[in-house]
DNA sequence: CAGTGAGCGAGCTTCCGCTTGACTT
């Protein structure tokens, strides 16, 4: 054997082994394989007494890390170096982004080699990629893995820098991070928004509207009165008052009736007609993060199954890797997409030249999208795929194909219709070339569907049916998994390999939990959350990552040293605000029900009048009303409200988690 | 004198990102 080859996934080796034949060993590190210590019984003997073995990074020393090898992974370690020495020269060909290369200089670390290594990079497995890779070696770029470095170190200084403040101020075993701070932020922000918010009422007042020649009727919404809007949602405030620069028209019961009886016995004419030609290109081919969307809305999947859906796929050789921050198709993989749509909806189907895609933002692009494997494209009904595989296969199936199909197109028309001083409109579409969507749609691509009648300007038409609604302003929606991904994504915060995880640990920790498919805060993820944003403001902020990432590109390009910019961060900044960080408990004030949601002896409780009540996590807090307040706190059991389906029997627990605390009630607790 | 129980103190929890199987729910 003359060389090594290392990759991070065994998958992706087997078939690059068979690109490269005999003279070369392909073998996979399956990710990291040094980090710093987790916890304590992974310091060697030597470090332990250390003052700074919790964090397993010397902050006094120039921020020196300490690596170990986890326990999992010192078997293929020691199976790696042993190939090592016998090797002429080592490949690191792990992947070409920010870890990958720290994972070679890892490789080059852990197994010993002194210099008959080079670091090969691909961004496809096809043949000739990867006989082009063989052949254009470089030599590994430590200002990148400088960059990794202090990525990894900083995640340390946050997670491990300031759990221990959460401990010490609501209870054990709590967590915060750079990542999931800012998810939790998020979502306790909405959250919070929802119980703020308060209904106001508008009306809505709708017209059938029936053509002369036997047209199908159409529906239009009424717009202005005497030229002045009609208050709807956009004027009213989060504390459900009219905005004060608002310049619509509030009807009163009375008005919109009388609006009503008028429309019907007079009918409309046409004020005006606003024709314009419409297309819409087809979605971009599968990145980790829509795939997770598209998956979550079309298949009810949720984003941890999807991924061990794809993860199954992926090992049986039907769809490329499936994590991804790339939206890019190779020129294989486009040129089969487009024989594909050519053979099921012929040529025309196809636009003359490829669509290419590209990835926006800090994307990585280690990797193509996720798509059918090969050449050409297995039809779903070939695969021999049954079930949940089928199902994500064939989304992804129709996805990329359609991702190179021509565009949806048709005809937009407003109508303008006036009856009297009322103002209507009325907005229809018509589809003149049904394009990508004959394979891939989804609801966004069926709005406006009614088709409107060809008239024009001056026609009168009658108006055999009309409504009032009194509607009431909804409040902000909550995320689901799949939207809360998507969030993070266009913040640049988590990678591909974490979306999923990250949803876990909110849940795992008690901080979150769903409703009705929906995400909610519980208690304990409320007063994290305040805790956090109290404290520790710049670790709840979205736009950290963003900077950070700044940072660290600056860190890769060479023009700004690793250790300056931990010491800024730490030693000046994040180290200081823990050490003035009050040990206190947060607390969430529920000014309507006279009542405070805060922490006492590790419990989460409810507080009113100088009396306290432990709080079940189960209690959606958006749920609550005055009753349910009087019940908790005279010790009644309350029951969860909105979800009619409780699931008593499902307990999501904590994977690596021995025991979970008991001292704070976890949704798991029951009861 | 032996068994019990209150009280005290020590040790632990925790991050993000890259990969798959090994698990025990």
């Amino acid at each position: 054997m003359k060389t090594l080859v290392i990759v991070e996934s065994p998958a992706k080796g087997k078939k690059i082994q068979d690109y490269l034949g005999e003279g070369y060993k392909v073998k996979a590190s399956f990710g990291h394989i040094r980090d710093l210590p987790a916890k304590k019984e992974e310091v060697p003997a030597k470090y332990a007494a250390e003052p700074w073995a919790r964090l397993g990074i010397d902050v006094q020393n120039g921020f020196q890390p300490l690596y170990v090898v986890p326990a999992d992974k010192k078997k293929n370690v020691a199976e790696l170096r042993s190939l090592a020495q016998e090797a002429d020269r080592v490949l690191l060909a792990t992947d070409g982004d920010r870890e990958g290369e720290a994972i070679a200089w890892h490789l080059v670390k852990a197994l010993g080699l002194k210099d008959n290594f080079e670091r090969m990079v691909f961004h496809e497995i096809t043949r000739e990629a990867i006989q082009k890779a063989v052949t254009n070696t470089r030599p590994l770029d430590y200002a990148l893995v400088g960059a990794q470095e202090s990525r990894r170190i900083l995640d340390r200084l946050c997670g491990y820098g300031v759990s221990p403040a959460l401990w010490q101020s609501i209870g054990p075993s709590l967590s915060a991070g750079r990542v999931q701070s800012a998810a939790l932020a998020s979502l306790a922000r909405r959250e919070l928004a929802r119980m703020n918010h308060v209904p106001a009422d508008y009306w809505r007042i709708t017209a059938q509207i029936s053509p002369n020649e036997g047209c199908e009727p159409f529906n239009a919404v009424v717009v202005s009165i005497k030229g002045q809007a009609l208050v709807g949602p956009k004027d009213y405030g989060s504390d459900g008052q009219l905005k004060a620069d608002t310049t619509s028209l509030m009807l009163t019961q009375e008005q919109a009736k009388q609006i009503v009886d008028f429309i019907k016995g007079r009918g409309v004419t046409v004020s005006g007609v606003e024709t314009a030609p419409f297309s819409t290109k087809p979605p971009a081919p599968f990145t980790t993060s829509t795939l997770q969307q598209a998956a979550s809305k079309a298949l009810k999947m949720g984003p941890k199954k999807t991924m061990d859906v794809a993860q199954k796929l992926y090992e049986g050789g039907k769809i490329t890797y499936m994590r991804t921050d790339s939206p890019a198709l190779s020129d294989e993989a486009t040129q089969a997409a487009r024989a594909v749509a050519a053979a099921l909806f012929g040529p025309a189907s196809v636009p003359a030249s490829p669509r290419q895609f590209k990835a926006k933002g800090n994307a990585q692009e280690a990797h193509e999208a996720i798509r059918p494997a090969g050449k050409n494209f297995v039809a779903p009904d070939q695969t021999g795929l049954v079930e949940d595989e089928l199902a994500l296969y064939e989304l992804i199936y129709r996805r990329t194909v359609a991702s190179q199909m021509i565009d949806l197109q048709g005809n937009k028309t407003v109508l303008h219709l006036k009856s009297g001083a009322v103002g209507l409109q009325s907005s229809g579409r018509v589809i003149t070339e049904l394009g990508f969507t004959r394979l891939y749609a989804d609801d966004s691509d069926k709005k406006d569907e009614q088709p409107l009648p060809n008239v024009s300007e001056g026609a009168a038409l009658a108006a055999p049916d009309a409504k009032a609604e009194l509607r009431k302003t909804p409040a902000p929606g909550r995320f689901t998994e799949a939207t809360l991904i998507k969030a993070l994504e266009s913040a640049g915060v988590g990678r591909p390999a974490t979306y999923a995880n990250i949803i876990e640990v909110l849940k795992n920790r008690g901080y979150t939990a769903l409703v009705e498919g929906k995400m909610y805060v519980t208690w304990l993820g409320l007063l994290v959350a305040a805790y956090l944003a109290e404290q520790f403001p710049s670790l709840v902020d979205l736009a950290f990552t963003v900077k950070m990432e700044e940072d660290l590109d600056r860190i890769a390009a060479g023009q700004m040293k690793r250790e300056e910019y931990l010491t800024a961060f730490w030693t000046e900044g994040l180290e200081q605000t823990i050490a003035g960080a009050k040990h206190e408990a947060p607390a969430v004030a529920l000014s309507q029900f006279g009542v405070v949601v805060t922490a006492r002896h590790e419990q989460v409780v409810m507080l009113k009048d100088g009396k306290s009540v432990p709080l079940n996590l189960d209690i959606v807090p958006d749920s609550l009303t005055a009753e349910k307040v009087e019940q908790i706190m005279s010790g009644r059991p309350v029951s969860r409200a909105s979800s009619p389906k409780s699931k008593g029997g499902k307990k999501p627990k904590a994977k690596g988690r021995k025991k979970p605390p008991t001292t704070l009630e976890l949704p798991e607790g029951g009861v």
